[in-house]
Formats: C-alpha cells, sequence, structure tokens
RNA sequence: GCGGACGUGGCGAAACCGGUAGCCGCAGCGGACUUAAAAUCCGCUUUCCCCUGGAAGUGCGGGUUCGAGUCCCGCCGUCCGCACCA
C-alpha cells in the first residue's frame, strides 16, 4: 500500500525544482499585482531559532497564498549584520568580526533554506557589506546636505575599562555590564538625524496606519510624547541671569512656590563653580542611577541656590531656585516652575523643604481644603489666583498663556518627549560615518567619488576600544576641500540606521545609487510586515522617520514604508527542573501523561509553565534537530496551528507529533488517490459544500493571517474527505486540498500534486475559488430556546417563513413539556436561527 | 505611578453584528487491526446530579436585554509598554 512521505527526499526534490524554474524571483517588470511581504530581517548571531521560524513560516505562508492568487510576490530575505556580538565574539575568540558574521550568515542561510521558504534569493544582502552601506553612507550624506543631520555635543555613558559609550541598557547598578568598571558621564561630538523635525508628522501618521495593531500605534504616539503648554521665562532677582521653563499647567501659577533646574543645567554649572555645597550635589545626583527601580525609591532631593526668581504675574512674588535631582535636563527646559498643591513631585519636594502649599484648583465648595499628601490633578475651578478665580483649568491655562503672548514673557508652545536620533557609536563594526575632520574646514563631507568608505580588515580586538581610533592608516586623509591633512570620522553608524531603509533596497538595489525610485515605487510600500512586538517603538519609529526624511528631499514618493503590520507572539517551551533545583533541557526527559521522569534515573522531574526559551532556563530546542526529524512541513505547520499568530505558541513533542501526523494523512490521501485513479459515478454534493466552505473560509484567515483558524479548516476537511465515500467530487477535492495546504506544507504538496497526476509545480497552480452558489446551506439548524434556554432544535429549510417555524417550535414534544401547559408570554422569532419562547 | 492587552475544559484554543459555548489540535480513556509492538482507524472526553433526563458553567460582583463569552459599571488577577516627561 502506499508509502510513508519521505520528508528528506521531497524537500531535497522540490527545492531542487524551485531553485531550477526560479519559482520565486519577483519581477520588477511584471504586469501582475504586486504584494510585498517583508518579515523582520535577523541579526546573524549564529544559528536561526525557533522564533526566527515562526515568523518567516508566517511570511511565506502569505507570499505564498499570494503568488497562487496571481500576485507578482516580492518576499527577500537580508542580514541585520553589523552590531556588538560580533565585536564581543573576536574579543572573546580573537577572530575579526566580518569572518564570524559572514560565517553566520552562511549558516543560517543553509537553515532557511532547509525549511523551503519561498524567498528570492537574488536579492540578498547583508548590511555590513560594502555594497549596502556604502549606499547607506551615501543617503547620510544627502540627509546632511538638507540639514537633516547635524552635529552636537552630548553627554554618554562612558566605560573606562572598555574605553567604550555604553547603551542605557548596557549600564547595571551604574557600572558597564562587561568590564564591571564604574560609568562616566563624558561630553562627546556625536551625529544626530532630525527626528523632532518629523514629530507632528509621525504621530499624525499614525492615524493613517489602520493595518498596524493599535498597540504599536500607542506606543509610539506615547514614545513621540506630544503636550501643549507654555514656555516662558524667569528673570532672576538683581542679575541679569534668566532662564526659561516649561509647563503644561500654566493655570496653576498662581501656587507656585519654588523654580528647580536641573543639576545638568547650565545655570547650575555656572554657580557650581563658586558653590562647593552645590558643586557637591550636582556630582551626588549624577551619580543615582537612572534605571527605574532607583527612579522609583530615589528622594526628591534639592539644593537651594540662594537665588530668586521674580513672579511673571507679580514682580513683587519672589521664588526660591533650587537645583533638584528630579529635574531631567533633557525634557522641556530642563528647569521647571514647582506648584505643590498640584504636582505630587513637588508636593513631595516642598515638604522636604518646608516650602508653601498653595491650593489654586478645587472641586466646588473645596477652596478652603487644604492639600494634604496628595496633590490635586482634578478638575475644578481657580481659587487664591486673582483674575483666573472661578475659571475652570483649561480657560484658564488660555487665559494664561494669551497674557504671557500678550506681554512678552512666553509663549504657548508644542513639546515633545521624542529626542533627536544620535546615532554616532564608538565602534568598529558599523557603517562608518562618511566624514572627514579638518583643522582648517571643520567636518567635511566624504566626496561621493570616494564611497563607499570601507572599514579597514587589519585590526585588532586585544586592546579595549574602537581599533578605528588606534588604525595606523585609515585615519589619515586629506581633506576633501583644502587637502590638509585631516583625519576621518572613526565613529561608525547606529545599526538601526541600516535596518532603517533596507526594506527600499530590496525594492530595488542597483550598484551605482541606494535605488532606483521608479522602481522601489512599483513594490513600496511594503504591504505588509511581520516581526517581534519588540521593535515597536525605534526600528519602526526610525525606519518610519528615514521614509518621510527621503520624501522630504524628494527621493522618495511614499512617506509611510509598511502599510501593514503584525507583530507576531513569541515561541515558549515548558521548563523542566529536577528535585535539585537543576535545570534540564527537554531531551533530558521523558514525558508521559504529564509525568517528566529524567532519562538515566528514577527521579520525576517538575514541570514549569511554557515560558520564553532560554539558554538559563535550558528550554530551547534547535530547528535543525527537529527539522531533521520531522521534515520542514511538520514544523511550518506546527508553527501555524493552534495558537494565535499574536499569542505566544508552546512548543511541544507532543503538538509537533501531531503536525507530522496530519502531513502523513494528506500523504495517504493523495498516494491512495494515485493508487486507485479516478472515480466514475454520481457527485457528491455534501462534499462540494464542505470543500467550497473551506476554501471560501481559509482564503479569509489567511488573509487576517488567522493561520491558526485556517489550519483547524485544514484538519476538518481532511477529515471529511476520509470519510467520503469514492466519487468524482473526492476525486477533485484532494488537488484542492492539496493546493490550501500548499502555503503551509509547500513540499509535501508538491509531492503529493505530483504523485495524482497533476501538471507543472504546485507552487504555480491557481488558488482555488469558491463556488458562492455552494457557500449557502438549503436547510438551517434552528435552535428553540424556552426563558432563553436551549430545549430543544430542528432543522428547517433556510429561509422558512416566521409563522412556520414558530409553529413547528411550539408543536415539539420537548417544547410543550417544558411549556407545562402554559401559554408563552412572548415569541421572539430570529429567522433561520433561533425560537425563544418566553413563558 | 501612567498607558494598554488579556482572563473560556486537564492544556493550546474556536464562537460572524448580542442568538445552540467549547470547532480543531494536544493530552487522557475505551475499542478495532496485530502473535506482539509501532503505525493506522473508530468512539468517548466542561463539571455535577436523583442520568430516556436535569442543573450549573466563559476570573469575581452587579446591570442592560426575550437572550450576554460578546455591551455597560465596579472589583480581582496575569502579562506587556513607558517611567521623576513638569
Amino acid at each position: 500500500m502506499s508509502q510513508k512521505f519521505d520528508h528528506h527526499a521531497a524537500e531535497a526534490r522540490w527545492q531542487a525544482a524551485w531553485d531550477a524554474a526560479q519559482s520565486y524571483r519577483a519581477d520588477d517588470d511584471s504586469a501582475k499585482p504586486k504584494a510585498y511581504v517583508l518579515e523582520m530581517f535577523p541579526y546573524p548571531s549564529g544559528r536561526i531559532h525557533i522564533g526566527h521560524v515562526r515568523n518567516y513560516t508566517m511570511g511565506d505562508c502569505l507570499a505564498r497564498t499570494r503568488r497562487m492568487q496571481g500576485f507578482e510576490v516580492l518576499h527577500p530575505m537580508g542580514w541585520d549584520a553589523f552590531g556588538m556580538p560580533a565585536e564581543n565574539a573576536a574579543m572573546e575568540r580573537g577572530i575579526h568580526p566580518g569572518g564570524w558574521t559572514r560565517d553566520n550568515i552562511a549558516a543560517m542561510r543553509a537553515q532557511l533554506k532547509r525549511l523551503g521558504f519561498a524567498i528570492d534569493w537574488s536579492r540578498e544582502l547583508a548590511t555590513c557589506e560594502p555594497e549596502y552601506y556604502g549606499q547607506e553612507q551615501a543617503l547620510f550624506l544627502d540627509l546632511l546636505a538638507a540639514g537633516l543631520v547635524y552635529r552636537k555635543e552630548s553627554a554618554v555613558n562612558w566605560d573606562p575599562v572598555d574605553m567604550t559609550v555604553l547603551a542605557n541598557e548596557q549600564v547595571i547598578d551604574g557600572r558597564g555590564w562587561r568590564s564591571g568598571a564604574l560609568v562616566e558621564r563624558r561630553k562627546l561630538s556625536q551625529w544626530f538625524l532630525r527626528i523632532t523635525d518629523f514629530a507632528e508628522e509621525l504621530l499624525e501618521g499614525l492615524a493613517g496606519l489602520d493595518a498596524w495593531p493599535d498597540k504599536v500605534r500607542l506606543m509610539q504616539e506615547n514614545w513621540i510624547g506630544k503636550s501643549q503648554g507654555l514656555r516662558f521665562t524667569f528673570q532672576v532677582a538683581d542679575s541679569d541671569s534668566s532662564f526659561d521653563v516649561f509647563t503644561t499647567r500654566p493655570d496653576t501659577l498662581f501656587g507656585a512656590s519654588f523654580a528647580a533646574l536641573a543639576p545638568d543645567h547650565p545655570l547650575i554649572a555656572e554657580l557650581a563653580a563658586g558653590d562647593p555645597g552645590l558643586a557637591a550635589f550636582v556630582a551626588e545626583a549624577r551619580a543615582g542611577g537612572t534605571s527605574a527601580a532607583d527612579v522609583e525609591t530615589q528622594e526628591k532631593k534639592g539644593y537651594d541656590t540662594g537665588l530668586s526668581v521674580i513672579h511673571p504675574l507679580d514682580p513683587a512674588i519672589r521664588l526660591p531656585v533650587f537645583a533638584a535631582n528630579f529635574v531631567l535636563m533633557d525634557y522641556g527646559t530642563g528647569a521647571i516652575f514647582g506648584c505643590p498643591a498640584h504636582d505630587q513631585r513637588d508636593l513631595d519636594f516642598a515638604r522636604k523643604y518646608a516650602l508653601p502649599v498653595t491650593r489654586v484648583v478645587a472641586p466646588e465648595g473645596e477652596a478652603e481644603t487644604p492639600v494634604q499628601n496628595e496633590a490635586y490633578t482634578g478638575p475644578g475651578r481657580l481659587v487664591h489666583s486673582r483674575f483666573l478665580d472661578g475659571m475652570d483649568v483649561d480657560s484658564a491655562n488660555a487665559e494664561v498663556i494669551a497674557r504671557a503672548e500678550a506681554d512678552g514673557w512666553g509663549q504657548g508652545v508644542t513639546q515633545y518627549r521624542l529626542r533627536d536620533w544620535g546615532v554616532s557609536r564608538q565602534r568598529y563594526w558599523g557603517t562608518p560615518i562618511p566624514i572627514v575632520h579638518c583643522a582648517a574646514c571643520g567636518a567635511v563631507p566624504v566626496p561621493r567619488d570616494q564611497l563607499p568608505v570601507v572599514l579597514p580588515e587589519d585590526v585588532s580586538f586585544d586592546i579595549p576600544g574602537n581599533p578605528l581610533d588606534r588604525h595606523p592608516t585609515w585615519g589619515r586623509v586629506d581633506c576633501p576641500s583644502c587637502g590638509a591633512p585631516a583625519r576621518r570620522e572613526t565613529d561608525t553608524l547606529d545599526t538601526f540606521v541600516d535596518s532603517s531603509w533596507y526594506f527600499i533596497r530590496f525594492a530595488s538595489g542597483p550598484v551605482d545609487r541606494p535605488f532606483d525610485p521608479e522602481i522601489a515605487a512599483r513594490w513600496l510600500p511594503v504591504g505588509q510586515y511581520i516581526g517581534g512586538v519588540e521593535h515597536a517603538i525605534l526600528h519602526l519609529l526610525y525606519a518610519r522617520f528615514w521614509t518621510r526624511a527621503l520624501h522630504r528631499i524628494g527621493r522618495i514618493g511614499i512617506t509611510e514604508p509598511f502599510a501593514g503590520l503584525f507583530t507576531q507572539g513569541m515561541v515558549t517551551h515548558e521548563t523542566y527542573q529536577a528535585p535539585d533545583g537543576r535545570w534540564l533541557s527537554p531531551d533530558e526527559v521523558d514525558i508521559r501523561g504529564g509525568v517528566a521522569s529524567i532519562i538515566g534515573s528514577d527521579a520525576i522531574a517538575s514541570i514549569g509553565r511554557s515560558i520564553k526559551m532560554s539558554k538559563s532556563k535550558r528550554n530551547v530546542v534547535d530547528p535543525d534537530a527537529i527539522i531533521a526529524t520531522y521534515g520542514a512541513d511538520a514544523v511550518r505547520w506546527f508553527m501555524l496551528s493552534d495558537s494565535p499568530p499574536e499569542r505566544d505558541l508552546a512548543w511541544s513533542e507532543s503538538g509537533i507529533d501531531g503536525a507530522a501526523r496530519f502531513v502523513q494523512r494528506v500523504w495517504r490521501l493523495a498516494s491512495d488517490l494515485a493508487e486507485a485513479g479516478t472515480t466514475a459515478g454520481d457527485a457528491d454534493p455534501k462534499l462540494a459544500r464542505v470543500v467550497h466552505k473551506t476554501i471560501a473560509a481559509i482564503t479569509g484567515d489567511i488573509d487576517k493571517l488567522q493561520f491558526n483558524k485556517a489550519v483547524a479548516r485544514l484538519y476538518e476537511l481532511t477529515a471529511a474527505i476520509e470519510r467520503a465515500d469514492a466519487s468524482p467530487t473526492r476525486d477533485e477535492a484532494i488537488p484542492v486540498l492539496l493546493r490550501l495546504v500548499a502555503p503551509m506544507a509547500p513540499h509535501l504538496a508538491e509531492e503529493a500534486w505530483a504523485a495524482v497526476g497533476q501538471p507543472g509545480l504546485i507552487v504555480d497552480a491557481p488558488w482555488p475559488v469558491a463556488d458562492p452558489a455552494l457557500l449557502v446551506d438549503d436547510m438551517v439548524t434552528i435552535a428553540v430556546q424556552v426563558n432563553g434556554k436551549l430545549r430543544d432544535s430542528f432543522e428547517a429549510a433556510k429561509g422558512a417563513a416566521r409563522d412556520a417555524i414558530e409553529a413547528e417550535a411550539l408543536a415539539r414534544d420537548k417544547i410543550v413539556r417544558a411549556l407545562d401547559g402554559k401559554a408563552p408570554k412572548k415569541i421572539v422569532v430570529v429567522p433561520d436561527r433561533l425560537v425563544n419562547l418566553v413563558a
């Protein structure tokens, strides 16, 4: 009888066949409608992990479906290949980051190919190659020329041992994560991109992204952090100095009892020079951690500068000026006025330093109720505020802003939390910033004909710090402008720059330019982008910004790069722990009947809940091993089944067993048909209905990326075909099933398609189309409820008259019994659905 | 602290617009085939009870409705994001 489906042979055979036919090559010149399906490209860490497999399987399923539906599909793959892990590997093993990265890419590419993804490999790119980053340098210079790039001094976290800049996440308890050295704040001259110029349009653009998850839009909205308020100047009494503050609550100005400046504020720096106490306070404030936990527990502290400022609405009022640890230099103006009654932080501060607390907003009748330990931030009317008294908060805000503008001491402004994007990294393994520093000419762009600025290969990582800084020759160049000896910029670009435009380069990647706008326009924007939520803010915001920046300088026609976005869940796995608390890997236990016995011992492991795979919990599974055992199709099938794609998927041995079983079931259907040949006789209208309903449902499910539902329906269809008696309908149903399965299990589908004698490759076969006539049933089940409780049900012709249904319902034995002789007070009839009798 | 999502069998989950809760899969139980096992196939599988049937049931408590997993109000819990943002 039928042989088992041999996944090893089928995978090799069909992957070769697709390659030979160049099945997944995207044709720029195709007349077909275009579909651009993209998954976030991976960092080449060394091995594909199961999360990647899930991500790419989803995209692949969609891409394959679109292909069969007649779209010209662009489904590319590349490598986000610059970044720290390569440098860390270089330091640890004394190898070159480039070699390490390229080896990893080769290994991971082979892994992806084993899964049979429908990828146009001719468009593959790696961001670490000069062909890519050289074009990025060109775009950087374009943005520089357009004034969207600038250079300024900025504080960084400096690790004095590793001689490198650390990201905030790399600073743990004030120490470098790798060296353990106390981190210093250093000022460095760094390059910035003017993303804040785009704050408003990035915010407004979110409204149009209706195929994005609300969650991501909201996260971006919060990140941009728009707020409106008043910016005004405080004059320091008996002095020429002044400073600006920003507030969203100008209405509470009469409740002000102090002003406070960030420890990093320039005015504080000035004063600290002559005030050792203040200098000590500043040093102490800087030492305080910036982590969430630190901030939460940190006490509000201040230092009285001895200065006072003049209240803008009444020169007679003077407010003391403090340096305060809770005022941030990088939001607003780095200075505030404190209104303790209506701001919790100000209240805490005021209590500590015995400053007045004056209520200026109160709900009805509470004007004289003192504010105790909780600041009042609710609605109400202004009190103790002279000309503002009696106004509501909004009117008072507007009134104060109007006066400030009329009298010239302040103005209404919109403030954003978003800051300009600092892109300088003091590292080797990144895109060199194409700038030359000349003593006479300043920062000079590298001329276009000298791009790319290529990273030198002869570098070593045995000494800490950026090897570009100590390279003997690379940094020495002549100034492109005056010809005098000059030095290269040794900083490289943040790797988020690399990933901000790769999707454009996929659409069009000429050798002499970053992209061809006309060709790129044929594909962009990306129709469906799929990746993890962890990129909800940074990557997705930067890519949106980069696209808008290119749009502003006339390089591209679109403003939004990703029309549709889907954020998929993680793949999790149960955890196993030995009685002594040691974590066990899945292949150290044998699970039967919910009990995990430890292999090679008679002890029982405790089973923990399914959580994110991590090395420390040892609950990681290796895709390669699983593909070898179960086959690519079973793995792909499992990745799409069970859990909704936006939720986490719990990997389990039994789950993948089930998937492998299904592959065999489909294969059996096909090979039995191949053996038996076609059937003569009558059609099977019941089966035909099932087939067509399934076609319609699955098409919709895949459109909505609800792969788990599509999978459930395919199980049902398979079961229905298995159960059906031989008929021409059944013979036709099997190739339909194969086409529906093809996006998920393509090797199986090809093998079976060939076995049943269908012509050509199934990947080129058209997607089945449901016959609308077969989607409607002529009989429906009517539920009969008494007082809302189901008592009976019966079959009726679809569209049957209300009276007839009502009469039938009342005549049913069970209903007569349930009503117990009483006449219903009310009868609700929902045609084709139910009858509810209210007794 | 602020913002958001979610909560349904032993488990992963379905359920169009408010209309028969639990499709499908996993695990489990029973059976068939087999010398046996594997594989495969068939059946059962929310809980409880006085079991030809009945009651309860979608985190908890209320409400709207002929009818609520779905809508409204208030809690509880879990997860995620941001975090001294003036």
